[in-house]
DNA sequence: ATATGTAAGTGGAGGCTA
DNA sequence: TAGCCTCCACTTACATAT
């Protein structure tokens, strides 16, 4: 017994179980049901309202009035519908129903909506839905009916011009009534409208029931078609929607516009205003663009100008390595050195050998050898280093000596005009200074007769921008003869003291001749005044006057004499390159 | 109480389309 | 040409500020 009855009371135990789990989906999926209705209706009725309200009601009108009993208009479902009443009339649809009398003031507005929709115009869908919808009973006219009658004067007044408008209404309120007597038969009703109207109303009805009766319901859409006054009340409210919308989005595009305080009247000044701020913004901005454009043009004629030095700057660096490297394998002494510590050097060798510089200079004129650089390139005093080129030679004009010189009076024209170069050679006494910026084969030429003399062991070599290593080799031999690059003149007095003294005298040999242009005194030059003797200083032979200075030949020059070339852009340009 | 601004209803005019 | 749509103007009601 236990047993059995155990498993029987579990049995039945489950069965219950399985009977409430039934009944819980069941409620759940009822619930679920109940909900998506609910929800279609809303999304059915929000669609009607907002969406497609004109168009349902045009698109739900023209079907034939002919079709009598039409139940429901196929489109919108028959019975649910409180929704098209909500739809079309919606002030109607609303209202409630409350036992208002009221018939006999002015037609409310809703009433006559649903009315003139219905009957005349738009033959069953549109009205039925409204009509037969409507909760039974006047109330739900009265509701909305009393204020809109009441605050109406306008209304009033509307109406009474329009025959029409005043017939449809006074026939929606009897419809409405016949409606409301038959709440349930909506159908029927909407079809009976337009011909029970006509009966119905005596004005309205006279006209409406002559021309509706006479045709049939298609012709019930008056010009205004689809402009029955709800629709077209709908369509100017979507109107004015649209024109809101517009408004705000204007006001959120304008800066400070207070966002409440601002009729659309402000609104449209201040967009005046911002967008005029906008154009001179534009003007301004047009303004600093082209100065920008032109600054930029400037500039980048500049970059090339200094393109284009550098370029010769580079040359003169790839001939110096040519000369360097030509040089040092037969230079076994050779040293690089600052200019400064070159020149000290050769201030030194100077001081030691200055009794030889005497005889050289009897015995031998200098070979000198001068390339005019480009003027412009003097304008500018950054590099403090001079370049200088001092060659010694040999005392004894070897028969390379004058070809040397020659080739080193090449004319100023036909140099390339670019920084001066210093290529010093030492020989035994001499001192030869060559103007590097001759990237003229001719430079390397005379540097190769010079060299490769025995004597010509020392060769200083100075860089034309402070960059580069200036590489002065002094002479074993003191330094006995240096010409003066005329181009460094310019220079000299921007150097000032700075410019290396060379106590010795230096002998101008004869292809200076040609282009030395000035002689000023020393002390001007340098700023030091030196033993009396006269320091012929050259000035560049760039330009166009060239004073020759025969005199000048083969004399000593007792002081220092610098070869001062400036770049003619500071140095610190030439990172831009 | 008055002024101002907005929303809404209504009618008409004009353009577009079938 | 009728129907439809859009726009405009007029009017009224309501809300808010002064």
């Amino acid at each position: 017994m236990s047993l059995e009855t155990l498993l029987q009371a579990a049995l039945f135990l489950e069965w219950q179980a399985q009977q409430q789990q039934q009944r819980t989906r069941e409620e759940n999926d009822n619930i679920l049901l109940e909900q998506e209705e609910e929800e279609e209706e809303e999304e059915e009725e929000e669609e009607k309202k907002i969406i497609s309200r004109t168009e349902e009601v045009v698109n739900q009108a023209p079907p034939d009035p002919a079709s009598p009993p039409a139940p429901a208009p196929p489109p919108p479902p028959p019975p649910p519908l409180p929704t098209p009443v909500a739809v079309i009339p919606l002030p109607v649809v609303t209202s409630t129903p409350q036992p208002v009398v009221q018939t006999s003031l002015s037609p409310p507005v809703v009433q006559r909506q649903p009315a003139v929709v219905s009957p005349p115009v738009i033959s069953k869908d549109v009205s039925l839905a409204p009509v037969i919808q409507r909760p039974p009973g006047p109330g739900l006219t009265e509701i909305k009916s009393t204020p809109l009658s009441v605050g109406s004067p306008k209304q009033l007044h509307h109406y009474s011009t329009p025959v029409l408008a005043i017939t449809h209404h006074h026939i929606v309120q009897q419809q409405q009534q016949q409606q409301q007597q038959h709440p349930i038969q909506p159908q029927p009703t909407t079809l009976q409208h337009p011909q029970q109207q006509p009966t119905a109303q005596p004005l309205g009805a006279l006209r409406l029931s002559s021309a509706d009766d006479g045709r049939p319901n298609e012709q019930r859409r008056r010009p205004g078609g689809a402009g029955t006054r709800e629709v077209h009340n709908k369509l100017e409210k979507n109107r004015r929607a649209h024109l809101k919308e517009c408004f705000e989005t204007l006001k959120r595009n304008i800066p400070n516009v207070d966002d409440k305080k601002t009729s659309n009247l402000s609104v449209l000044r201040s967009a005046l205003r911002y967008i005029q701020s906008l154009k001179r913004k534009e003007k301004e901005y047009e303004h600093e663009m082209e100065r920008l454009a032109r600054e930029k043009i400037a500039t980048q004629q500049r970059l090339a100008d200094l393109k284009n030095e550098l370029s010769q700057w580079m040359d003169i660096m790839e001939i110096d390595r040519i000369v360097r490297q030509t040089v040092q394998p037969e230079d076994d002494q050779a040293s690089t050195s600052t200019a400064s510590e070159g020149e000290d050097n050769i201030d030194e060798d100077m001081d030691d050998d200055r009794p030889v510089n005497a005889l050289q200079k009897r015995q031998q004129p200098e070979l000198l050898k001068m390339v005019p650089s480009n003027a412009a390139s003097h304008n500018h005093h950054s590099t403090v280093l001079p370049q200088h080129v001092s060659i010694q030679q040999k005392q004894v004009p070897s028969p390379h000596a004058q070809p040397l010189s020659n080739q080193a009076l090449v004319p100023p024209q036909a140099m390339v005009p670019a920084q001066t170069h210093i290529v010093a050679a030492s020989t035994v006494q001499s001192t030869v200074i060559a103007h590097t910026a001759t990237t003229h084969a001719s430079v390397i030429q005379t540097l190769n007769h010079v060299i490769p003399g025995p004597q010509t062991k020392h060769i200083a070599h100075i860089a034309p921008s402070t960059s580069s290593p200036v590489q002065l080799t002094t002479a074993a031999q003191p330094i006995g003869h240096i010409t003066v690059h005329p181009a460094a003149i310019n220079h000299m007095t921007h150097l000032g003291q700075q410019l290396p003294i060379y106590p010795q005298s230096v002998a101008v040999s004869q292809p200076m001749v040609s282009h030395i242009a000035h002689t000023i005194s020393h002390p001007q030059v340098n700023g030091t005044t030196n033993l009396g003797q006269p320091t012929v200083m050259a000035k560049p032979t760039v330009g166009t006057q060239v004073v020759h200075h025969p005199q000048l030949v083969g004399q000593t020059v007792l002081n220092p004499v610098t070869m001062v070339t400036m770049p003619s852009f500071p140095v610190s340009t030439l990172k831009l390159a």
